[in-house]
DNA sequence: ATATAAACCAAAATGAAATTGGTATCCGAC
DNA sequence: GTCGGATACCAATTTCATTTTGGTTTATAT
Protein backbone atom coordinates (compact mmCIF):
# COMPACT_ATOMS: atom_id res chain seq x y z
CA UNK A 1 0.00 0.00 0.00
CA UNK A 2 2.26 2.58 -1.00
CA UNK A 3 0.14 4.87 -3.00
CA UNK A 4 -3.08 6.19 -1.43
CA UNK A 5 -4.81 6.28 -4.79
CA UNK A 6 -4.29 2.75 -5.21
CA UNK A 7 -6.08 2.40 -1.51
CA UNK A 8 -9.20 4.41 -2.85
CA UNK A 9 -9.24 2.26 -5.64
CA UNK A 10 -9.45 -1.27 -4.07
CA UNK A 11 -12.14 0.10 -1.50
CA UNK A 12 -13.98 1.37 -4.51
CA UNK A 13 -13.24 -1.83 -5.86
CA UNK A 14 -15.20 -3.40 -3.02
CA UNK A 15 -18.17 -0.89 -3.71
CA UNK A 16 -18.89 -2.01 -7.28
CA UNK A 17 -18.51 -5.93 -6.26
CA UNK A 18 -20.35 -5.46 -3.81
CA UNK A 19 -23.20 -3.80 -6.20
CA UNK A 20 -22.88 -6.16 -9.01
CA UNK A 21 -23.67 -9.00 -6.22
CA UNK A 22 -26.83 -7.34 -4.93
CA UNK A 23 -28.18 -7.08 -8.52
CA UNK A 24 -27.64 -10.44 -9.05
CA UNK A 25 -28.88 -12.07 -5.82
CA UNK A 26 -32.29 -12.98 -5.18
CA UNK A 27 -33.73 -11.45 -2.90
CA UNK A 28 -36.75 -12.38 -0.36
CA UNK A 29 -39.71 -10.03 -0.28
CA UNK A 30 -39.13 -7.76 2.29
CA UNK A 31 -35.66 -6.94 0.42
CA UNK A 32 -33.21 -7.96 3.47
CA UNK A 33 -30.33 -9.44 2.61
CA UNK A 34 -27.73 -12.09 4.16
CA UNK A 35 -25.65 -11.09 7.58
CA UNK A 36 -23.05 -8.85 7.51
CA UNK A 37 -21.14 -11.73 8.31
CA UNK A 38 -22.00 -13.85 5.92
CA UNK A 39 -22.09 -11.86 3.04
CA UNK A 40 -18.14 -10.90 3.79
CA UNK A 41 -17.34 -14.47 3.32
CA UNK A 42 -19.29 -14.95 0.15
CA UNK A 43 -17.50 -11.71 -0.97
CA UNK A 44 -14.03 -12.81 0.11
CA UNK A 45 -14.18 -9.44 2.25
CA UNK A 46 -13.20 -8.83 5.58
CA UNK A 47 -16.20 -7.55 7.32
CA UNK A 48 -14.29 -4.44 8.09
CA UNK A 49 -14.06 -3.62 4.18
CA UNK A 50 -17.71 -4.86 3.49
CA UNK A 51 -19.07 -2.68 6.13
CA UNK A 52 -17.32 0.69 4.29
CA UNK A 53 -19.01 -0.42 1.43
CA UNK A 54 -22.42 -1.06 2.97
CA UNK A 55 -21.91 2.70 4.31
CA UNK A 56 -21.08 4.19 0.85
CA UNK A 57 -24.53 2.40 -0.50
CA UNK A 58 -26.36 3.52 2.91
CA UNK A 59 -25.67 7.18 2.49
CA UNK A 60 -26.51 7.03 -1.37
CA UNK A 61 -30.31 5.46 -0.04
CA UNK A 62 -29.97 2.21 -1.64
CA UNK A 63 -30.16 0.57 1.00
CA UNK A 64 -30.95 0.88 4.93
CA UNK A 65 -30.06 -1.11 8.29
CA UNK A 66 -31.19 -1.67 11.94
CA UNK A 67 -29.29 -3.62 14.76
CA UNK A 68 -31.45 -7.03 15.36
CA UNK A 69 -33.31 -6.81 12.41
CA UNK A 70 -30.61 -6.95 9.37
CA UNK A 71 -29.83 -4.91 6.46
CA UNK A 72 -32.42 -4.10 3.96
CA UNK A 73 -32.37 -2.62 0.33
CA UNK A 74 -34.70 0.66 -0.61
CA UNK A 75 -35.48 2.92 1.42
CA UNK A 76 -36.11 2.88 4.86
CA UNK A 77 -40.00 2.20 6.29
CA UNK A 78 -41.26 5.69 7.29
CA UNK A 79 -40.26 5.60 11.01
CA UNK A 80 -43.55 7.26 11.83
CA UNK A 81 -43.66 6.96 15.82
CA UNK A 82 -47.21 5.52 15.77
CA UNK A 83 -45.45 3.14 17.81
CA UNK A 84 -47.05 3.52 21.49
CA UNK A 85 -44.11 2.21 23.48
CA UNK A 86 -41.28 4.09 21.88
CA UNK A 87 -43.67 7.16 22.13
CA UNK A 88 -43.82 6.35 25.88
CA UNK A 89 -40.10 5.80 25.95
CA UNK A 90 -39.52 9.27 24.90
CA UNK A 91 -42.16 11.10 26.73
CA UNK A 92 -43.10 12.02 30.42
CA UNK A 93 -46.08 12.72 32.41
CA UNK A 94 -45.39 16.81 31.76
CA UNK A 95 -45.62 16.20 28.14
CA UNK A 96 -48.80 14.10 28.12
CA UNK A 97 -50.34 16.65 30.01
CA UNK A 98 -49.72 19.48 27.60
CA UNK A 99 -50.61 16.94 24.95
CA UNK A 100 -53.65 16.63 26.21
CA UNK A 101 -54.44 20.16 26.96
CA UNK A 102 -53.64 20.74 23.23
CA UNK A 103 -55.97 18.53 22.10
CA UNK A 104 -58.74 17.63 23.92
CA UNK A 105 -59.95 21.03 24.29
CA UNK A 106 -60.30 21.42 20.58
CA UNK A 107 -61.36 17.33 19.98
CA UNK A 108 -64.39 18.54 22.86
CA UNK A 109 -64.98 22.09 20.90
CA UNK A 110 -65.68 19.92 17.52
CA UNK A 111 -68.10 17.52 19.78
CA UNK A 112 -70.26 20.25 20.97
CA UNK A 113 -71.16 20.31 17.22
CA UNK A 114 -71.18 17.21 16.38
CA UNK A 115 -72.22 15.20 19.68
CA UNK A 116 -75.96 13.07 19.24
CA UNK A 117 -78.23 12.86 22.36
CA UNK A 118 -76.96 9.40 22.53
CA UNK A 119 -73.28 10.45 23.04
CA UNK A 120 -74.44 12.72 25.24
CA UNK A 121 -76.68 10.25 27.32
CA UNK A 122 -73.60 7.91 27.42
CA UNK A 123 -71.19 10.87 29.05
CA UNK A 124 -74.06 11.41 31.59
CA UNK A 125 -73.85 7.53 32.54
CA UNK A 126 -70.06 8.41 32.61
CA UNK A 127 -71.26 11.01 34.84
CA UNK A 128 -73.37 9.26 37.61
CA UNK A 129 -70.78 6.18 37.67
CA UNK A 130 -68.03 8.27 38.01
CA UNK A 131 -69.86 9.52 41.18
CA UNK A 132 -70.89 6.15 42.74
CA UNK A 133 -67.27 4.43 42.24
CA UNK A 134 -66.04 2.80 45.15
CA UNK A 135 -62.46 2.70 44.13
CA UNK A 136 -60.13 5.22 42.30
CA UNK A 137 -59.61 2.34 39.73
CA UNK A 138 -63.34 2.45 39.17
CA UNK A 139 -63.73 6.19 39.01
CA UNK A 140 -60.90 6.64 36.48
CA UNK A 141 -62.22 3.87 34.18
CA UNK A 142 -65.40 5.75 33.98
CA UNK A 143 -63.15 9.53 34.01
CA UNK A 144 -61.06 7.52 30.71
CA UNK A 145 -64.42 6.60 29.22
CA UNK A 146 -66.18 10.07 29.66
CA UNK A 147 -63.12 11.38 27.46
CA UNK A 148 -63.40 9.07 25.04
CA UNK A 149 -66.98 9.55 24.77
CA UNK A 150 -66.30 12.89 24.18
CA UNK A 151 -63.96 11.88 21.51
CA UNK A 152 -66.52 9.79 19.78
CA UNK A 153 -68.52 12.18 19.62
CA UNK A 154 -66.23 14.57 17.50
CA UNK A 155 -67.69 12.06 14.80
CA UNK A 156 -64.24 12.15 13.69
CA UNK A 157 -62.48 8.60 12.81
CA UNK A 158 -59.09 10.36 12.24
CA UNK A 159 -59.18 12.55 15.45
CA UNK A 160 -60.53 9.82 17.66
CA UNK A 161 -57.86 7.69 16.39
CA UNK A 162 -55.08 9.93 17.65
CA UNK A 163 -57.06 10.74 21.01
CA UNK A 164 -56.63 6.46 21.20
CA UNK A 165 -53.13 7.29 20.83
CA UNK A 166 -52.61 9.92 23.04
CA UNK A 167 -54.69 7.83 25.58
CA UNK A 168 -52.12 4.91 25.30
CA UNK A 169 -48.98 6.97 25.65
CA UNK A 170 -50.72 8.15 28.53
CA UNK A 171 -51.22 4.62 29.80
CA UNK A 172 -47.65 3.53 29.26
CA UNK A 173 -45.81 6.53 30.54
CA UNK A 174 -44.31 5.86 33.78
CA UNK A 175 -46.20 8.19 36.70
CA UNK A 176 -44.46 7.12 39.46
CA UNK A 177 -45.80 8.66 42.44
CA UNK A 178 -47.89 10.87 41.11
CA UNK A 179 -50.43 8.03 40.96
CA UNK A 180 -53.23 8.13 43.04
CA UNK A 181 -53.50 7.01 46.34
CA UNK A 182 -55.74 3.70 46.86
CA UNK A 183 -58.43 5.82 48.89
CA UNK A 184 -61.92 6.90 47.31
CA UNK A 185 -62.56 9.57 45.61
CA UNK A 186 -64.25 12.19 48.13
CA UNK A 187 -67.64 13.66 47.07
CA UNK A 188 -66.16 16.82 46.29
CA UNK A 189 -63.75 15.89 44.00
CA UNK A 190 -62.61 19.02 41.40
CA UNK A 191 -63.14 16.22 38.69
CA UNK A 192 -66.83 16.13 39.30
CA UNK A 193 -68.24 19.37 38.91
CA UNK A 194 -65.97 19.95 36.00
CA UNK A 195 -67.24 16.67 33.65
CA UNK A 196 -70.64 18.13 34.39
CA UNK A 197 -69.55 21.71 33.24
CA UNK A 198 -68.38 20.22 29.98
CA UNK A 199 -71.31 17.70 29.53
CA UNK A 200 -73.84 20.34 30.07
CA UNK A 201 -71.72 23.16 27.70
CA UNK A 202 -71.78 20.25 24.81
CA UNK A 203 -75.42 19.81 25.69
CA UNK A 204 -76.20 23.43 25.45
CA UNK A 205 -74.15 23.37 22.17
CA UNK A 206 -71.85 25.79 23.45
CA UNK A 207 -68.92 25.44 21.67
CA UNK A 208 -67.05 28.01 23.21
CA UNK A 209 -67.48 27.30 26.21
CA UNK A 210 -67.19 23.32 25.87
CA UNK A 211 -63.47 24.03 24.92
CA UNK A 212 -62.81 26.08 27.82
CA UNK A 213 -64.50 24.06 30.61
CA UNK A 214 -62.40 21.11 29.08
CA UNK A 215 -59.29 23.21 29.07
CA UNK A 216 -59.73 24.39 32.60
CA UNK A 217 -60.18 21.11 33.67
CA UNK A 218 -57.29 19.69 32.89
CA UNK A 219 -55.28 22.47 33.95
CA UNK A 220 -56.56 21.67 37.06
CA UNK A 221 -55.55 17.93 36.79
CA UNK A 222 -52.08 19.35 36.07
CA UNK A 223 -52.21 21.93 38.65
CA UNK A 224 -53.46 19.09 41.20
CA UNK A 225 -50.18 16.12 39.69
CA UNK A 226 -47.91 19.35 40.50
CA UNK A 227 -49.43 20.42 44.05
CA UNK A 228 -49.00 16.64 45.45
CA UNK A 229 -45.55 16.79 47.18
CA UNK B 1 -79.46 -28.22 49.30
CA UNK B 2 -82.88 -29.02 49.57
CA UNK B 3 -84.08 -25.84 49.21
CA UNK B 4 -83.58 -24.30 45.60
CA UNK B 5 -83.80 -20.56 47.54
CA UNK B 6 -80.85 -21.43 49.68
CA UNK B 7 -79.01 -22.58 46.82
CA UNK B 8 -79.30 -18.76 44.77
CA UNK B 9 -78.46 -17.21 48.47
CA UNK B 10 -75.50 -19.06 48.44
CA UNK B 11 -74.27 -18.38 45.23
CA UNK B 12 -75.19 -14.40 45.52
CA UNK B 13 -73.10 -15.20 48.68
CA UNK B 14 -69.98 -15.86 46.78
CA UNK B 15 -70.41 -12.58 44.68
CA UNK B 16 -70.79 -10.11 47.77
CA UNK B 17 -67.81 -11.99 48.99
CA UNK B 18 -65.91 -11.73 45.59
CA UNK B 19 -66.99 -7.91 45.69
CA UNK B 20 -65.91 -6.99 49.22
CA UNK B 21 -62.39 -8.69 48.35
CA UNK B 22 -62.12 -6.89 45.56
CA UNK B 23 -62.66 -3.95 47.29
CA UNK B 24 -59.82 -4.59 50.19
CA UNK B 25 -57.28 -5.95 47.53
CA UNK B 26 -54.47 -3.76 46.35
CA UNK B 27 -54.23 -4.38 42.27
CA UNK B 28 -51.40 -3.46 40.24
CA UNK B 29 -51.87 -0.47 37.93
CA UNK B 30 -53.03 -2.37 34.99
CA UNK B 31 -55.83 -3.73 37.72
CA UNK B 32 -55.38 -6.96 36.79
CA UNK B 33 -56.30 -9.49 39.50
CA UNK B 34 -55.04 -12.74 40.62
CA UNK B 35 -55.91 -16.48 38.44
CA UNK B 36 -58.61 -17.92 38.62
CA UNK B 37 -57.14 -20.59 39.84
CA UNK B 38 -55.35 -18.48 42.92
CA UNK B 39 -58.42 -16.59 43.73
CA UNK B 40 -60.71 -19.80 44.06
CA UNK B 41 -58.23 -21.53 46.48
CA UNK B 42 -58.08 -17.80 48.66
CA UNK B 43 -61.47 -17.81 48.65
CA UNK B 44 -61.76 -20.68 49.70
CA UNK B 45 -64.38 -21.66 46.85
CA UNK B 46 -64.00 -23.74 44.13
CA UNK B 47 -63.09 -22.70 40.43
CA UNK B 48 -66.45 -23.15 38.99
CA UNK B 49 -68.47 -21.50 41.70
CA UNK B 50 -65.93 -18.25 40.90
CA UNK B 51 -65.97 -18.42 37.72
CA UNK B 52 -69.99 -17.73 38.08
CA UNK B 53 -69.56 -15.28 40.66
CA UNK B 54 -67.32 -13.86 37.89
CA UNK B 55 -69.66 -14.04 35.00
CA UNK B 56 -71.76 -11.78 37.11
CA UNK B 57 -69.42 -8.73 37.50
CA UNK B 58 -68.37 -9.60 33.97
CA UNK B 59 -71.95 -9.09 32.93
CA UNK B 60 -71.99 -5.89 35.10
CA UNK B 61 -69.46 -4.29 33.56
CA UNK B 62 -66.73 -3.89 36.39
CA UNK B 63 -64.13 -6.27 34.84
CA UNK B 64 -63.19 -7.84 31.47
CA UNK B 65 -61.30 -11.19 31.06
CA UNK B 66 -59.28 -12.28 27.80
CA UNK B 67 -57.57 -15.72 27.51
CA UNK B 68 -54.11 -15.62 28.23
CA UNK B 69 -54.00 -12.45 29.65
CA UNK B 70 -56.08 -12.27 32.34
CA UNK B 71 -59.12 -10.78 34.62
CA UNK B 72 -59.22 -6.95 34.65
CA UNK B 73 -61.14 -4.71 37.00
CA UNK B 74 -62.60 -1.55 34.94
CA UNK B 75 -63.86 -2.08 31.28
CA UNK B 76 -62.42 -3.58 28.35
CA UNK B 77 -59.42 -0.96 26.53
CA UNK B 78 -61.12 -0.24 23.27
CA UNK B 79 -58.70 -1.28 20.52
CA UNK B 80 -57.14 1.72 19.74
CA UNK B 81 -56.12 1.44 15.77
CA UNK B 82 -53.22 3.64 15.81
CA UNK B 83 -51.93 1.56 12.91
CA UNK B 84 -51.65 4.11 9.98
CA UNK B 85 -52.83 2.16 7.36
CA UNK B 86 -56.21 0.96 9.15
CA UNK B 87 -56.65 4.89 9.92
CA UNK B 88 -56.37 5.67 6.37
CA UNK B 89 -58.62 3.25 5.32
CA UNK B 90 -61.51 4.37 7.50
CA UNK B 91 -60.48 8.03 7.10
CA UNK B 92 -61.21 10.61 3.90
CA UNK B 93 -60.01 13.99 2.67
CA UNK B 94 -62.41 15.38 4.60
CA UNK B 95 -61.56 14.45 7.96
CA UNK B 96 -58.02 14.94 7.91
CA UNK B 97 -58.50 18.88 7.04
CA UNK B 98 -60.69 18.75 10.28
CA UNK B 99 -58.24 16.91 11.93
CA UNK B 100 -55.78 19.27 10.87
CA UNK B 101 -57.84 22.12 11.87
CA UNK B 102 -57.95 20.71 15.40
CA UNK B 103 -54.61 20.21 16.10
CA UNK B 104 -52.27 22.25 14.16
CA UNK B 105 -53.51 25.75 15.36
CA UNK B 106 -52.89 24.58 18.91
CA UNK B 107 -49.82 22.94 18.03
CA UNK B 108 -48.22 26.37 16.98
CA UNK B 109 -49.70 28.29 19.78
CA UNK B 110 -47.43 25.65 22.17
CA UNK B 111 -44.59 26.52 19.23
CA UNK B 112 -44.85 30.29 19.29
CA UNK B 113 -44.13 29.93 23.41
CA UNK B 114 -41.02 27.41 22.87
CA UNK B 115 -40.05 28.02 19.61
CA UNK B 116 -35.80 28.58 19.35
CA UNK B 117 -33.99 30.29 17.23
CA UNK B 118 -32.66 27.89 15.16
CA UNK B 119 -36.32 26.95 14.86
CA UNK B 120 -37.60 29.73 13.42
CA UNK B 121 -34.11 30.00 10.96
CA UNK B 122 -35.23 26.90 9.66
CA UNK B 123 -39.29 27.96 8.96
CA UNK B 124 -37.57 30.95 7.20
CA UNK B 125 -35.71 28.33 5.30
CA UNK B 126 -38.66 26.31 4.46
CA UNK B 127 -40.49 29.82 3.46
CA UNK B 128 -38.14 31.14 0.81
CA UNK B 129 -37.32 27.53 -0.17
CA UNK B 130 -41.19 26.85 -1.33
CA UNK B 131 -41.14 30.31 -3.16
CA UNK B 132 -38.33 29.23 -5.05
CA UNK B 133 -39.82 25.56 -6.00
CA UNK B 134 -39.80 24.50 -9.58
CA UNK B 135 -42.49 22.35 -9.02
CA UNK B 136 -45.60 21.46 -7.02
CA UNK B 137 -43.63 18.29 -6.05
CA UNK B 138 -40.95 20.48 -4.46
CA UNK B 139 -43.52 22.80 -2.98
CA UNK B 140 -45.01 20.21 -0.82
CA UNK B 141 -42.32 19.05 0.40
CA UNK B 142 -40.92 22.45 1.79
CA UNK B 143 -44.74 23.25 3.04
CA UNK B 144 -44.60 19.63 4.52
CA UNK B 145 -41.25 20.33 6.55
CA UNK B 146 -42.34 23.53 7.71
CA UNK B 147 -45.54 22.12 9.37
CA UNK B 148 -43.34 20.10 11.24
CA UNK B 149 -40.89 22.40 11.73
CA UNK B 150 -43.39 23.96 13.96
CA UNK B 151 -44.81 21.11 15.17
CA UNK B 152 -40.79 20.20 16.05
CA UNK B 153 -40.54 23.23 17.75
CA UNK B 154 -43.13 22.69 20.46
CA UNK B 155 -40.49 20.93 22.00
CA UNK B 156 -43.04 18.15 23.36
CA UNK B 157 -42.22 14.49 21.92
CA UNK B 158 -45.65 13.89 22.08
CA UNK B 159 -47.14 16.08 20.12
CA UNK B 160 -44.49 15.65 17.22
CA UNK B 161 -45.08 12.15 17.06
CA UNK B 162 -49.42 12.51 16.86
CA UNK B 163 -48.28 15.40 14.06
CA UNK B 164 -46.61 12.70 12.67
CA UNK B 165 -49.23 10.09 12.89
CA UNK B 166 -51.62 12.61 11.57
CA UNK B 167 -49.28 13.23 8.49
CA UNK B 168 -48.64 10.08 7.89
CA UNK B 169 -52.18 9.29 7.29
CA UNK B 170 -52.64 12.64 5.31
CA UNK B 171 -50.35 10.69 2.78
CA UNK B 172 -51.96 7.48 3.24
CA UNK B 173 -55.61 8.74 2.25
CA UNK B 174 -56.54 8.85 -1.08
CA UNK B 175 -57.48 12.19 -2.37
CA UNK B 176 -57.71 11.38 -6.22
CA UNK B 177 -58.66 14.02 -8.43
CA UNK B 178 -58.27 16.51 -5.24
CA UNK B 179 -54.68 16.50 -5.76
CA UNK B 180 -52.42 19.88 -7.52
CA UNK B 181 -51.98 19.47 -11.16
CA UNK B 182 -48.13 19.49 -12.05
CA UNK B 183 -48.02 23.15 -12.66
CA UNK B 184 -45.72 25.33 -11.16
CA UNK B 185 -47.33 27.05 -7.67
CA UNK B 186 -47.77 30.77 -8.96
CA UNK B 187 -46.00 33.22 -6.93
CA UNK B 188 -49.41 34.45 -5.75
CA UNK B 189 -50.49 31.57 -4.58
CA UNK B 190 -52.49 31.90 -1.22
CA UNK B 191 -49.84 29.75 1.06
CA UNK B 192 -47.18 32.18 0.94
CA UNK B 193 -48.94 34.93 2.76
CA UNK B 194 -50.23 32.98 5.33
CA UNK B 195 -46.95 31.15 5.65
CA UNK B 196 -44.81 33.82 6.47
CA UNK B 197 -47.83 35.47 8.43
CA UNK B 198 -47.53 32.43 10.54
CA UNK B 199 -43.84 32.65 11.20
CA UNK B 200 -43.69 36.10 11.40
CA UNK B 201 -46.11 35.45 14.82
CA UNK B 202 -43.93 32.82 15.72
CA UNK B 203 -40.92 34.65 15.93
CA UNK B 204 -42.47 37.91 17.52
CA UNK B 205 -44.50 35.79 20.50
CA UNK B 206 -47.50 36.68 19.31
CA UNK B 207 -49.62 33.06 20.82
CA UNK B 208 -52.54 33.95 19.93
CA UNK B 209 -52.22 34.96 16.59
CA UNK B 210 -49.86 32.39 15.61
CA UNK B 211 -52.99 29.67 15.88
CA UNK B 212 -55.11 32.09 14.07
CA UNK B 213 -53.06 32.71 11.36
CA UNK B 214 -52.51 28.65 11.38
CA UNK B 215 -56.29 28.52 11.54
CA UNK B 216 -56.85 30.92 8.91
CA UNK B 217 -54.13 29.11 6.66
CA UNK B 218 -55.64 25.62 7.25
CA UNK B 219 -59.62 26.78 6.46
CA UNK B 220 -58.09 28.31 3.02
CA UNK B 221 -56.65 24.94 2.07
CA UNK B 222 -59.58 23.32 3.12
CA UNK B 223 -61.83 26.06 1.03
CA UNK B 224 -59.73 25.45 -2.02
CA UNK B 225 -60.22 21.68 -2.36
CA UNK B 226 -63.68 22.32 -2.02
CA UNK B 227 -63.75 25.11 -4.84
CA UNK B 228 -61.98 22.91 -7.56
CA UNK B 229 -64.87 21.41 -9.28
C1' DA C 1 -0.51 3.34 9.27
C1' DT C 2 -3.83 0.08 7.87
C1' DA C 3 -6.36 -3.83 7.63
C1' DT C 4 -7.86 -7.86 9.90
C1' DA C 5 -9.61 -10.72 13.24
C1' DA C 6 -11.70 -11.27 17.47
C1' DA C 7 -14.45 -9.93 21.29
C1' DC C 8 -18.13 -7.47 23.05
C1' DC C 9 -22.59 -4.67 23.20
C1' DA C 10 -27.41 -3.64 22.81
C1' DA C 11 -31.46 -4.05 19.91
C1' DA C 12 -34.37 -7.28 17.90
C1' DA C 13 -36.03 -11.76 16.52
C1' DT C 14 -36.85 -16.52 17.83
C1' DG C 15 -38.63 -20.38 20.20
C1' DA C 16 -39.61 -23.24 24.11
C1' DA C 17 -42.05 -23.24 28.36
C1' DA C 18 -45.23 -21.52 31.63
C1' DT C 19 -49.57 -19.06 32.50
C1' DT C 20 -54.41 -18.11 31.94
C1' DG C 21 -59.39 -17.96 30.80
C1' DG C 22 -62.55 -21.22 28.61
C1' DT C 23 -64.49 -25.90 28.04
C1' DA C 24 -65.38 -30.79 28.31
C1' DT C 25 -65.56 -34.95 31.14
C1' DC C 26 -66.07 -37.77 34.94
C1' DC C 27 -67.43 -38.59 39.55
C1' DG C 28 -69.97 -38.17 43.79
C1' DA C 29 -73.72 -36.26 46.74
C1' DC C 30 -78.30 -35.43 47.53
C1' DG D 1 -81.39 -37.03 37.64
C1' DT D 2 -79.38 -32.77 38.78
C1' DC D 3 -75.95 -30.02 40.50
C1' DG D 4 -71.42 -28.93 42.18
C1' DG D 5 -66.54 -30.11 42.39
C1' DA D 6 -62.34 -31.95 40.67
C1' DT D 7 -59.48 -32.97 36.80
C1' DA D 8 -57.76 -32.70 32.33
C1' DC D 9 -57.33 -30.45 28.22
C1' DC D 10 -57.37 -26.42 24.75
C1' DA D 11 -55.90 -22.21 22.63
C1' DA D 12 -54.48 -17.51 23.32
C1' DT D 13 -50.98 -15.00 25.52
C1' DT D 14 -47.12 -13.92 28.21
C1' DT D 15 -42.50 -14.83 29.88
C1' DC D 16 -37.88 -15.87 29.61
C1' DA D 17 -33.66 -17.54 27.90
C1' DT D 18 -31.22 -17.96 23.56
C1' DT D 19 -29.79 -16.59 19.11
C1' DT D 20 -29.07 -13.34 15.58
C1' DT D 21 -27.75 -8.86 13.92
C1' DG D 22 -25.67 -4.32 13.08
C1' DG D 23 -22.45 -1.34 15.63
C1' DT D 24 -18.10 -0.60 18.33
C1' DT D 25 -13.83 -1.47 20.51
C1' DT D 26 -9.35 -3.71 21.07
C1' DA D 27 -5.36 -6.14 20.00
C1' DT D 28 -2.32 -7.89 16.54
C1' DA D 29 0.19 -8.38 12.38
C1' DT D 30 2.04 -6.78 8.21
Amino acid sequence: MLNPAADTHLEKGIVTQLRAYLAQIELPDDGRLPPERELSTALGVSRTELRKALDVLEAEGQLWRHVGKGTFMGSRPLDTFADIAALARRSNPAEVMRARIVMEPEICRAAAFTATPEDIAEMRMCLTRSRQAETWRQYEAWDTRLHRTIAEASQNTLLLGLFDTLNAVRRAVTWGRLRTEPVKPLPNHHSFAEHEAIVDAIEQRDIAAAAACMRAHLQTVERKLLDRQ
